[in-house]
DNA sequence: TTGATATTTAGAATGATTCCAATTCTTATG
DNA sequence: CATAAGAATTGGAATCATTCTAAATATCAA
C-alpha cells in the first residue's frame, strides 16, 4: 500500500511536467489505485483511501484522480452513465465488464487491431483516441 | 417529418413485440430521430419536438427513448459523462466525435474487424455488445 | 525562512436522469 | 359503439455523480 520508488519517480515527474505538485493525498491516492487495478470508481477509491492516517476528503479524491488524467497517468472508463471508473493500465486496451459481477477486465489491443480500427475512417478523419468496451459474461471460475 | 408506412410498420411490430403501445407521442418522436440521423441529445429531441401540435414534455421523451432502446429500434451512444445520444442506426456500426464541432458520425463497422476484436478476447469471455467510440477532428469541409 | 501559488476541504450548487402520483389514452371485450 | 382495465403522459419533486466556492492549509522556489 505504498509506492515504490519507480512509482514515486514516474508520479512525481508526470505531474511536475503538468505543472501539477505532489502531495500526500495524491501519492496516496495513486497507491491505492496500483493496488488493485481493477477499475474503481471515484467513491470506492475514497473507501479505500480511509487508511490514511487523517482520512481525505471526496473532494480531494475527485481533485487527484482529475490530475492524474491530466498529467496522463491515468485513463477514464466509462459504461452508460454509470460513475466513472479510473485505469493506471497505460497500453492500449479496451475493456470487458462482467454484467454479473460488475468488474471491469483489461483486454490487450494488438497493434494490428488498432491499424486495422484506423483503416476503416473515411478520408479526413483524424482520431485522437478510441474506446472499446466490451460487455458481457466470463464463464472463468478464477479472480 | 411524419413516419412513411414502413417505418410506422416498424414501430407498431417492434413495440407490440415488447409488449408496448404505439402513441401519438412515440410516433413523433421517432420521426425527430430519423429525420436527421445526427445522435441528438434528449433534450435536442425534445426542442425538436416542439412542432407537434400540443408540445410534449420532457419527461415523455425520456420515456419514449427508453421505450424505443427496451424494443431495439434505437441506440443510445455515450461519450464520457455527457448527455445520453440516441442513434436510430441499427447496423453494426462505431461513432466518430469531432470535438471541435461536438457531431457525432457513423462509421460503418465490416465484419472482419468485428471478427478480429472477438478474436483478441481471452477464452471464456462471452461479448453481448461491443461499443467503438472515436474521437478527434475531421478536415472536410462539407456537412 | 518566507511569500507566492497550489492544494485541500466541507458544503453548496448543478444538471442529467429517474421517480411519483394524478390525469389521459389505448385497446380488448361485450 | 360503449366500457373498463391497463398503459402512457405529465409536471414537478427527488436522486446522485460531479463541479464549484471560498476559506484554511501545504508546497517550494528564491
Ligand atoms: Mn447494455
Ligand atoms: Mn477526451
Ligand atoms: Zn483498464
Ligand atoms: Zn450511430
Amino acid at each position: 500500500m505504498r509506492l515504490n520508488t519507480t512509482e514515486l519517480d514516474r508520479l512525481k515527474t508526470s505531474l511536475k511536467q503538468a505543472g501539477l505538485k505532489p502531495t500526500r493525498q495524491r501519492e496516496h491516492v495513486l497507491s491505492v489505485l496500483l493496488a488493485r487495478r481493477d477499475h474503481p470508481t471515484v467513491e470506492e477509491v475514497w473507501q479505500r483511501s480511509r487508511t490514511l492516517s487523517r482520512g481525505i476528503s471526496l473532494a480531494t479524491v475527485y481533485n487527484c484522480l482529475e490530475s492524474f488524467v491530466d498529467s496522463g497517468l491515468v485513463k477514464q472508463v466509462n459504461y452508460e452513465r454509470e460513475p466513472t471508473r479510473y485505469c493506471p493500465n497505460l497500453r492500449p486496451h479496451a475493456h470487458f465488464k462482467d454484467q454479473e459481477t460488475g468488474r471491469v477486465y483489461d483486454i490487450d489491443l494488438p497493434n494490428e487491431v488498432l491499424i486495422q480500427l484506423n483503416s476503416i475512417l473515411p478520408e479526413g478523419f483524424r482520431p485522437e483516441a478510441i474506446e472499446i468496451s466490451f460487455h458481457g459474461r466470463t464463464k472463468t471460475q478464477n479472480s
